[in-house]
DNA sequence: AATGAATGAGATTTCATTCAT
DNA sequence: AATGAATGAAATCTCATTCAT
């Protein structure tokens, strides 16, 4: 019930907009009434809570895989996998993300998928911690947090929005450029040179 | 009167969010009628297009501040001249623009202030031509297109998200390095030796 | 529930006409939420269609009954049934008629009930035929036209008006008289005498 | 001003509609402030009122003239002569009757022009009294005033109806044919045999 | 006299939420 | 557990009318 309350959340979004979904819409699309969608959700406000929850989390399983598949590859392809993964992850939930940024009274300003950046943001320590093992802690966590935010909007723009004359993929290149190039002070050692 | 009406636009905004904000809630807190608001605004968008719009104008005026001293600077000085002075606007503007960001239905995803990254885009075209001249066109485009999103993106969170540990002045820093190396492919002709 | 709403529909629109006829008020008399009525009624033109369509259908209802006892009589006997029965029907919709008549915004001039003069078009179609079958059928449309405005209008006269000193029985004799002269062009062969 | 202030009346009547009358519409058709418009008019229906009462009174100057005209006539031709008049008079305040006719809260049904029925049945009083001088006056007034709501209605109909099929003069001849034989008993003589 | 900015009651309509069944 | 009719506060917007200038 709770799935088929959500699903039909999710699908008023895509075609009402966050402006057109509101609870007794849901509850005809769902096939239930509007009491049984108040018996499982305190209010609207927790409806969409658990709605952007369960998107984070489905962006975060296809996320963990890519992760899995990166520590294997060399630093930048592996930055750049798991880019391409999010952007087609954020695509296929392109709906609720795209109505979530645009209307949703989130109240932290890109923080769509906090679970999302957290997640990332770990596993991004590690990366920090491999390819650029003497940068100062507290650099580092700079670093990631900065890099977080890039990454995930860049990559919700990428996913969301048309780049005109510019394909997907190279968008996504320059991205992991960057990132690599943001976290690792120097990347293929040219600090030393740059030092001297 | 008009002044009157836009700022307690902007203040009802801040109090109380954009779903918060009635035409009713603005007029009573301007200390006006109803009517009154509606002589001078169509509807209740065109208040939230004027209030945006004059924000917009605000940062944008402080920013070609900026732009006109960066150009005298050292590129990476103007560029971390030009984000300080952003992200000081920003916070200046704090509650509309977070409550603009956060939930105003504005179709474009994180591109609250277009103008802002319009005019940004612009200068940056010039400050790519002056220090990657043999970048292909194209590409120069899509990076243009993606470090306005990453400066943007990044300037937001500077300004209204509280940095835990980090100072503000460190997060410009990195975000100014980051635009550099994202913009110019090799700043300091590394790519000679990357392609060794 | 709707019977309630229209029934207190009629009746705020006896007490304040037309123009103080308000979906609130409507609500109010007919002690129901305005919430209700919307679930009801699409909007408040729904509203005054369905009371105009059932006030509509009732005369209508009315009237056939007449029409059939009307055939069994000799003709202006029989126009003077409908008529009698038709004004009686008025009054007995007294409020909602006039109302109606005076106010709505109905694009019909005195056209109010339209089925109700389509349905008496429709038989006087056959008693033109009857009782004067050599009338050219352009012709009988023309009075059948004239006929019908004049019929309706001297009954809402009848029905509504305060007629100082003259029998309502009188004016309905009149008026049966005025139209079986006006739709036979010679109910008593005069037309021989006339034109020699 | 006053005048001003009509016509401004007349043409805002004209191009939306009574529900579109709003008096700082007028105000401004006229050129002149809502201020000026409630020095000369104690509020809103005094407006209205005043521009009937105008029209009335144009429509009846051009009846007056046709009633003169009329009285050299042989019956019929009097008759016809003064309706052809009244729908073209009619026809030429088309917008305003109209308007006023649909949707002015008038509160008096198809006695749109009150004066103009007025005087034409006071002529028609002695219309009566030369062509049917034995007839009671009771039964005389009678069908005067069944008579001018027909000849009203009619010529409304006739002025402001799109007549499918059917010539104007036609109908305008039938409705005089029609009025001839509803005030007259027996303008042939046809009596003396229907009594045997 | 004239102006027109200001007023504010009131109209239509929506929708989150409740509660008797 | 489930239903869905009912609620009513609240939102947007209009417009007749006033009154200080």
């Amino acid at each position: 019930m709770i799935d088929r309350i959500l699903a039909a959340t999710a699908q008023v979004l895509e075609e009402r907009g966050y402006a057109g979904l509101s609870t007794n819409r849901v509850a005809e699309q769902a096939g239930v009434s509007v009491g049984s969608l108040y018996r499982y959700f305190a209010d609207k406000n927790e409806l969409i809570e658990e709605l952007r929850a369960r998107s984070s989390a489905d962006v975060l399983g296809e996320l963990t895989g890519a992760l899995t598949d990166a520590v294997a590859m060399p630093a930048r392809d592996g930055v750049r996998h798991v880019l391409a993964v999010l952007v087609g992850s954020l695509q296929r939930h392109r709906a609720i993300t795209a109505a979530m940024i645009d209307e949703a009274p989130l109240g932290a300003h890109g923080n769509i998928l906090p679970e999302v950046e957290r997640q990332l943001a770990q596993v991004t320590r590690i990366f920090v911690a491999v390819h650029a093992p003497s940068l100062d802690p507290a650099e580092a966590e700079a670093r990631i947090h900065l890099a977080m935010g890039v990454a995930l909007n860049a990559c919700l723009r990428i996913a969301l929005q048309p780049a005109p004359g510019i394909t997907e993929d190279r968008l996504i290149d320059l991205t992991a450029d960057l990132m690599v190039l943001g976290l690792v002070p120097d990347p293929l050692g040219r600090s030393a040179t740059h030092a001297e």
